[in-house]
DNA sequence: CTTGACTATGGTCCTGACTCCAGGGTTTAG
DNA sequence: CTAAACCCTGGAGTCAGGACCATAGTCAAG
């Protein structure tokens, strides 16, 4: 049994962050101390180091959250937890797919911008950036 | 001229956001009437187009609001907002290869979970993420 | 002249994932 | 015994980019 410092230390994360991730539904101590001292087990420990993980892997606190509740579950099977890996392995393409959109159109601006000496008034990124060329990254958001 | 929400509806905007943008210094009305309604011109509405097709390009607020200062600034040539570009292009690839490195290793855990009714305390994705295997996306943030 | 559409200000609220602070109590090393 | 180091709760602040609200003033049409 560990204080929450030394969790925090052992895992590379603040007490904050710990308190938090209880206060989230993430995470609870084993039990507490009479003074109110959080004590924690090798089990806090690794669900600490498995939030860490998911959160690496693209993963928001709910979604962690969901997947621990799934872990938890009699019902669930290892398809469950797949086909959620699945469905973020999906949203993370999406969103590589617009971030390269994005890239792409400032790989364009910068093309155009062949004399660098050029004074700003005649700037073709700035005029680019005015006139209604750079759309391609249109139909996403609002 | 036009009044706050013709400018809105001009550019597809609200009105609270051209307000929000007004008060991060982005986009002032050119002159006021008596009542005090905002009153903005052609300019007004190239501006903002700019704002917005900077904001798809991937800049933020406060990397626009440096963008139209260096607009605005004498000395600055059209080499400074290639710069500027070329910086925000380096930034979106970055975090692409950050992305990607997550969608690996979501591929990683995906592949391993071979047999799918397997009861979920065998399950492989799981015990990765427990485990300290998902480390590939490291040395990033913190 | 009234009604409805528009605008003004100043304010709060939202998401996400923390971070920091004040003002206490507790434990431990010397 | 005391001082340092730790822990507690509760609440506020942060960043971005707005959304939404109440209350009140203004303008144009019929």
């Amino acid at each position: 049994m560990r204080t929450i410092g030394k969790l925090a230390t052992e895992t590379d994360v603040t007490t904050d962050t710990v308190r938090y991730y209880e206060k989230e539904g993430l995470l609870a101590p084993a039990t507490k101390t009479g003074a109110g001292y959080r004590l924690y087990d090798e089990d806090a420990v690794r669900r600490l180091r498995f939030i860490r993980q998911a959160q690496q892997c693209g993963f928001s606190l709910t979604e962690i959250r969901e997947l621990l509740t799934l872990k938890n579950s009699d019902a669930a099977c290892c398809r469950d937890v797949k086909s959620v890996a699945i469905a973020k392995k999906l949203q993370l393409e999406h969103k590589i797919r617009a971030l390269q959109t994005m890239s792409g159109a400032l790989s364009g601006l910068i093309a155009v911008c062949d004399d660098e000496t050029r004074p700003l008034d005649e700037c073709p990124i700035l005029a680019a950036l005015e006139s209604s060329m750079a759309r391609q990254g249109k139909g996403g958001k609002r």
